[in-house]
DNA sequence: ATGTCATCCGATGGATGA
């Protein structure tokens, strides 16, 4: 199972840059960020003809998750990180699909800090590591996704002093990353490429893709069930050198798991690929 | 401080967020 993340920063304008990624890469989960449109206005349709199922979080403007699985529909157990009711953003959606749960993050930017947003990134964080050990304790396979908005080391950007006083490098962000980690999430990308910077997001402004002046802020994080699943894992950084493309890049793990949808590779009985097909074919 | 992309509101551009 090859599970994704990409934070598509609206995801009207790159539909056609999500698609051809989805066309070219066929990642079997895809956990979208920075949706940056309404509910009504998410392309459910051109998703489900490219044989896609999705569930989404909208919010005008700002925000907005998803959550797509090949060949089937996610099944929503949460629409919002648990508590604080007050919390209207649209950052966080969870879903069963194939006996595993994923959680589609956009965790805040925190910008300007500090600051009331700062301050919101960290409660935030506080909340999402709480949920984190609730769903670790529940002992089913997990996988976070998304967008953390945490530059986790020194390793994690290239090497400059103009982002100290951002938000995403602060030890307080840092830190947060670090405790959600320790309660024993494996960083699919890190894990398998510990030397590698891996950067998933380049700012648009003064020429940072072109330079690879690169952050790695997205990640895929596994419970402990599924870590010894882990075969491969990589960014897709020619996505983010694409006419119109987002600032980010798609994170990916490759997971040893059964694909419930997926065409078997060979029939071990007669006719499993018209099965497979018919099966898809109903969705 | 700079500079990029995009959207909002509501007006022919400034404020905002990332």
């Amino acid at each position: 199972m090859k599970v994704a993340t990409f934070n598509i920063n609206n995801v009207v304008r790159r539909l056609p840059n999500l698609l051809a990624w989805l066309r070219k890469t066929k990642p079997d989960v895809v956990c979208l960020q920075e949706l940056k449109a309404e509910d009504a206005a998410f392309p459910a349709a051109a998703l489900e003809k490219a044989g896609y199922g999705a569930v989404w979080c909208g919010q005008k403007t700002y925000n907005g998750v998803a959550i797509l699985a090949r060949g089937s529909t996610p099944v929503v157990t949460r629409r919002a990180l648990p508590g604080d009711e007050s919390d209207v953003q649209s950052r966080y959606i969870e879903a069963a699909i194939g006996g595993v749960l994923v959680a589609s993050i956009y965790l805040p930017n925190g910008n300007p800090q500090p600051g009331p947003k700062f301050a919101y990134k960290l409660a935030w964080f506080d909340r999402l590591i709480a949920h984190a050990r609730a769903l670790k304790k529940a002992k089913v396979p997990v996988i976070l996704a998304g967008d953390f908005n945490v530059v986790p080391t020194d390793l994690d950007i290239y090497p400059s002093k103009s982002w100290g006083d951002d938000a995403l490098l602060q030890p307080e962000s840092r830190a947060a990353f670090r405790k959600l980690l320790k309660q024993g999430w494996t960083d699919s990308v890190r894990a398998l490429h510990p030397k590698e910077p891996m950067y998933s997001f380049w700012d648009y402004m003064r020429n940072r893709w072109p330079r690879d002046a690169g952050l790695r802020i997205d990640a895929v994080l596994l419970s402990p069930g599924l870590a010894p699943t882990l075969r491969a894992a990589g960014v897709d950084r020619w996505v983010r050198g694409k006419e119109a493309a987002s600032d980010h890049a798609p994170v990916w793990a490759e997971l040893d798991l059964p694909t419930r949808n997926a065409t078997p590779p060979r029939a071990p009985r007669a006719q499993p690929k018209a099965r497979a097909r018919s099966r898809s074919a109903k969705r």
